[in-house]
DNA sequence: CTTGACTCCGTACCAAGGTACAGAGTTTAG
DNA sequence: CTAAACTCTGTACCTTGGTACGGAGTCAAG
């Protein structure tokens, strides 16, 4: 494997990232990504930061807030499987619940739908009416 | 029927629906509710007060932002079943969307923590790997 | 009639995850 | 060489759904 001495400034990065030039200021001011040093003024990136941006993408996709995604970025230096394992778990926990509470809302409003679409133009709209009656 | 004019100040409104003084204040704030005449000073609440307060605590239980309960209480006016079937249908839709979404993060998050617990302690946490491999 | 609890109004603040802008310096294309 | 485009730093602002606070007025119990 060669290394890509390849560098970026923060606009060409945050371009190939897929995010703002202000976010990638953003993490940095909260730690999720190292400021390198400028060179004259400018700083230069190189694909680490890429691959560091890439990586907080996907652990945002998968639900992780960005202070997870930070203690995630400190388990990895520290190479804390177990608790990185932990973390993904109780994540699962949280989301299999969320999922349930969902489903239960959307069965709420199924009902809602169908008891309005049976009833007349007439009758209180049912959806609307859910107000009075818990 | 007959009418209650039972009234209350705001703080027995807020009491009664259970939510705080500042939320119903926040609420006229939105538009979402009514501030009745103040008597000499202060503002005196009904229960037609109370009850779109339960209404709005409702619909947010099943998913709709303050926003879509302000337009879900214009419909009311309006009388507008076809408008209000619609909204529903569609707050349907992006739940269950939002079901799948989850569904599938929580099965990238399970084969993690199952591929993290075959490996040994040496190899890379594939939890955090996943930064690595999109 | 006084004291404590309540209300009024306006404004500021919280989390989360950014976005925007000002003013100064730098780099690069033509 | 100049002008556009970019970057630097710092600070302010956005959204959503509230919460908190300050100072003044009011109501109710003792």
């Amino acid at each position: 494997m060669k290394i890509s001495e390849q560098t970026f400034t923060i606009g060409k990065l945050a371009k190939n990232a897929g995010v703002g030039v202000e976010t990638v200021r953003y993490y940095q001011r909260r730690g999720l990504l190292a400021e390198p040093p400028a060179v004259s003024g400018y700083r230069r990136y190189d694909t680490l930061h890429l691959e560091r941006l890439n990586f907080i993408k996907r652990a945002q996709g998968v639900g992780f807030t960005l202070e997870e995604i930070a203690e995630l970025m400190t388990l990895n230096d520290t190479r804390d499987h177990h608790l990185a394992r932990s973390l993904a778990s109780e994540k699962i926990r949280s989301i299999e619940t969320r999922i349930e509470q969902l489903a239960k809302v959307a069965d709420a409003l199924r009902h809602l739908v169908r008891e309005c679409e049976c009833g007349g133009q007439e009758m209180p709209c049912p959806i609307i009416r859910m107000a009075l009656t818990p």
